[in-house]
DNA sequence: CCGTATTTGTTCGTATGTATT
DNA sequence: CAATACATACGAACAAATACG
């Protein structure tokens, strides 16, 4: 049951058993244990259990036969195209998301389609009411952007029971790990923060700082590429070097560790951030400190993002190819619902990116 | 009563209710006695009456309200509940869009609803095959920011449409000049641009160049917000110093004219521009040009985006309550869903933005 | 075919919670 | 604040349909 407890009992029962019904552990015409039996097992009165099943009767979920029992009814039988796909996004970023739903829309709209918009803010428990919001909807497919993908997740069997329904989905910008070959259109994070880092060792820096997300795995990727671009050259790898943050701390935790990095005069020669967001944050911490960008400290972003081009020095960066990782992720979907049956490798596209040099690293 | 005696209780009362509404005894919208009473009249228990009543309910002859009563519902507008609504943006910008599609989407998905997302990239021709496809997909309701709204638009059929279907919609950001008294959430324009002339004529300026946005009737507003705050203190209305613009050449003529201007030597105390980014570009070209902001001229933004605190010299602007205006029309709208018989006062919102004040005016 | 157990359907009573006026 | 009206939840009894030995 675990539902939201702060609901009536009826409707979390109600809740468990459509759970149960669209994830697909109860089937079309098997019967659901009676009235006594769940109210028993349930420790409800038998009045509330009618009163759930009575409900679910009516969304004609169940249906009952008087002397009989309870089944699971066929809603399947009636799968019209509804001609809506469902984007799923983990938290309206306001410099990528915009662009990458443009994207999105323009392909998807082109074809007839139109996007029915969810955002999670990053919270897995809103992704687990979404999708099942999603699974009712009756959508054509589904663009999904996981929530803290490097995380565990216990929202796979929504996943599984997409296949089930056989509604294709496609994930952008990260996976869970256990889905590595799952559909998906991604950014080459390794090899994106690969070539910041190694631009940075080849300008003489050393004592370079990295700064990740901890808890997508574009986070996880991008230390990666760090870490091997420092091991190429034989730096052996700092921990002390590494700064982690998650989506609760990003406003605080990066500045922070910078500026006590600065007080207690740990060597910094740069710093390689998450993204242009927390190298903003860290040009002003330095600033604030004195250090000068890029004569003293060489500073880099990620995404190519207004940050980037409005930072006092233009931040070098990576590029974030916004609308076209929105426009890959809908053909693909739009192909995979054309042609179900398609191979691991025509449902997986990555998107190298590129370094953009600007202003923000010096020579040591 | 006086029906099949071998029925039940319960569907006794539901044919005499059922007759009842269908002869129009009982008319749509007039409130049914309470379930107590009920029960005592006709000597049945309240649980019989409840249980009647809900099966009514669900057929769509009747809707309670709790703490109020139970009424007759009006059959002729009662659709199926998609716990859809569609969101017609004009152009996805980057800073304006997502907060308030957030705020929308926030309250919307408290309350069970999700949002069908569309975009016309300002084109009237896209609103118009927009709005015919929300039509069809049957929505319960339309938050819409219109398309050019400053211009003739031949699209008011389809609100008409809307309004014969008994779809509930809201304009926001703008209206259509015929559809003033729609419901509508909006921001004065007028009142803000207003504080910004008046505080640059204030601050001794004389020659303020107003630049405005031609199609949008947020340009309109503006405009006319400064043509008052100048008007206040006798300057006489120079269409000299007025720079109108419209979506296509929007990333040109603003700068390119204040740079003729400058080669023409016309005189300028201080710029007020449409918004924040217009602004940041008319920066740059005084900047490029070897005039100082703000010792030799005064600027002023619009939005408070990041284009205002990112830009070397802070920019003064007006805020835009961008979460609390997608806020306020979920809001309105989910109201005009529950209560169809809105009276005027009730569906029109109008925000009043402040006055930022930062670092790019200066007294004359 | 009968009897019994099971399952859903109808109806009553009672108590408490919560929204509206 | 009190009265009113709907909402949730428990308990109990009996009826009607079905399944099965």
């Amino acid at each position: 049951m675990h539902k939201d407890s702060n609901q009536t009992k009826y409707s979390m029962l109600i809740s468990y058993l459509k759970e149960e019904i669209l994830l697909g552990r109860i089937k079309p015409g098997e019967q659901i244990p009676s009235e006594n039996t769940l109210a028993k097992k349930l420790s409800l009165s038998r009045h509330t259990v009618r009163k759930a099943i009575s409900m679910l009767a009516n969304e004609g979920y169940v249906y009952t036969e008087h002397g009989r029992g309870t089944y699971c009814a066929d809603r399947n039988k009636t799968r019209v195209e509804t001609k809506n796909i469902g984007v799923i996004t983990t938290y309206i970023s306001e410099y990528i998301f915009p662009r990458v739903v443009q994207g999105i829309d323009r392909v998807l709209s082109e074809n007839g389609y139109s996007i029915i918009l969810k955002n999670t803010g990053n919270n897995t428990e809103k992704e687990s009411a979404y999708l099942e919001e999603m699974l009712e909807k009756n959508i054509d497919g589904l663009i999904i952007e996981p929530t803290k993908s490097a995380m565990y997740t216990n929202n796979l069997k929504y996943y599984e029971a997409l296949e089930n329904h056989g509604i294709p989905y496609v994930f952008i910008h990260g996976y869970y790990q256990k889905m590595e070959d799952k559909p998906q259109v991604i950014l080459d994070d390794e090899a994106g923060m690969y070539s910041v880092a190694s631009y940075l060792t080849e300008l003489g820096h050393r004592e370079i700082i990295g700064i990740f997300k901890a808890d997508d795995i574009q986070g996880i990727n991008r230390h990666k590429g760090y870490a091997r671009a420092l091991a190429r050259i034989g730096i052996p790898y700092n921990p002390d070097n590494v700064i982690w943050f998650y989506t609760e701390d990003r406003a605080v935790k990066p500045a922070a560790t910078i500026r006590t990095m600065l007080e207690n005069k740990h060597g910094i020669d740069a710093v390689a951030c998450y993204n242009d967001e927390i190298a903003f944050k860290v040009y002003e911490t330095l600033r604030d400190f004195g250090v000068r960008v890029p004569e003293d400290v060489s500073v880099t972003g990620y995404d190519d993002s207004y940050f980037s081009s409005n930072c006092p020095v233009k931040l070098t960066t990576v590029n974030h190819p916004k609308d076209m990782l929105g426009e890959a992720a809908a053909r693909l979907l739009l192909e995979m619902m054309k042609n179900p049956a398609m191979g691991r490798e025509q449902t997986r596209k990555v998107i190298v990116p590129e370094l953009v040099v600007k202003d923000s690293c010096a020579k040591k």
